[in-house]
DNA sequence: TTCGTTTATGTCACTTTGACATTAACCCAT
DNA sequence: ATGGGTTAATGTCAAAGTGACATAAACGAA
């Protein structure tokens, strides 16, 4: 029987200064040398993939400890995707708050949040196509479950939630419908006792992620009648 | 960098005799000699993961021109899933209507539908996790998509779609409600000229899929509050 | 023609959503 | 201390969607 290389890709997803970024890293080495990526690596021997997931992540963006959400993307396996040989590539999707991006991983590759938006046609390897489908998984399960609060600092108010909809489905939300929504679908988000004190208006309460994982009704996304 | 086996599973589900069925077949080579299993096979050399999951699909089920949906289900790769060594496995899930199953593949293994109620501890490796993803991914699927169209034989009535969603949710639905919300759904069902013509009662409208990949509003699980 | 069976449609109360307005709570400048 | 600016939270109402129940239509068979 065959065997072949297995590689983790990761679309790491956040909401930095009204856009929906990804975290790419610029490649040292050939092939695509100079050109950004997805942050991956290959799996190795005894390692299971969601073990090899978190160690790329911590050896290319020094994020050691990942406070947001992982899942299994999909993967991808055209023979030629790669032109070193036959590599078979395990895709995951992370939602993370807006994270500080520690200093340059390990093998020294730059790592930052670039807005998806000006990643089109810059991507080496089938990545383009990958962080696509990461960015529509994205905003689907923003539908069905909380998720969106893994795009969130915890504690959070409901503006700031509200604004990772936004964002993330690049539309307008209306505040008093989305705060009713959000406050009556149990499970969603937990009170706390907490409020903000910032510069003007009225102090905000703080919420939590709650414990639902999916959401009954859905949160759908407005204008796809 | 190491290299590893790489095999596609398959999920086949179908809806027969008013119940959930998988399509599984009977080792009859080591590891789990005699028991039963997912259909499946490794990837080759040059070969696209889809196309091998057609051709295993070809190979021990005899379903040589498939009618139903195939897509990507998920990757399982834990160290020691598979006691001949280090193999990942690229799930798929296909749902077809009842088929009958040609004779057993060319490597002469016998395959058949097997109720998944049934099949509860039953399954080699971990193929009883990959099962159950599966049908939960199915199940949600219907939810939001008309892909419960994929288990009928087209053209189809209002009522075999509905016991579709009968058995595979594993709940009764009211026969008015759902038909005014397939048909008043847009792209869900595509009405055709034909009708039924059988033993009792009135005979039925007989639709076709339709055009919509997504539903708007999604049709959902009664009783998940 | 009548009966049994199955499909299709009618109705209504309740829930959820979309669109718009008002009140509440805080900071700050005067 | 007071009023204005700013942001958060809640109120209202019509429209759309859903759940539950009843009735009519179209066939085959007795």
């Amino acid at each position: 029987m065959p065997t072949m290389a297995v590689a983790v890709d990761l679309v790491i997803l956040t909401v930095r200064d009204g856009a929906l970024c990804a975290l790419i890293i610029e490649r040292l080495l050939p092939p695509h040398e100079g050109s950004r990526a997805l942050p991956g690596g290959f799996v190795l021997e005894d390692e299971d993939l969601e073990a090899a997931a978190y160690r790329e992540l911590a050896e290319e963006t020094g994020i050691e400890k990942f406070p947001g959400h992982l899942e299994q993307l999909g993967t991808y396996g055209k023979p030629d995707r790669d032109p070193r040989g036959r590599v078979v590539a395990v895709a995951y999707l992370l939602l993370a708050p807006d994270l500080p991006i520690p200093k340059a991983g390990s093998d020294a590759r730059h790592a930052g949040w670039i807005p998806v938006a000006d990643l089109a046609g810059t991507l080496a390897f089938d990545h383009e196509a990958i962080l696509s489908d990461g960015v529509e998984r994205a905003r689907s399960k923003l539908e069905y479950t909380n998720l969106a609060t893994a795009f969130c600092q915890s504690p959070f108010t409901i503006a700031q939630l509200r604004q990772v909809y936004e964002v993330v489905w690049g539309v307008e939300l209306d505040p008093r419908n989305f705060h009713r929504k959000v406050t009556s679908t149990p499970g969603f988000i937990e009170p706390t006792e907490e409020r903000t004190s910032h510069r003007a208006g009225r102090p905000a309460q703080l919420f939590r992620t709650g414990a639902a994982e999916s959401l009954h009704p859905p949160l759908l996304r407005p204008g796809r009648a």
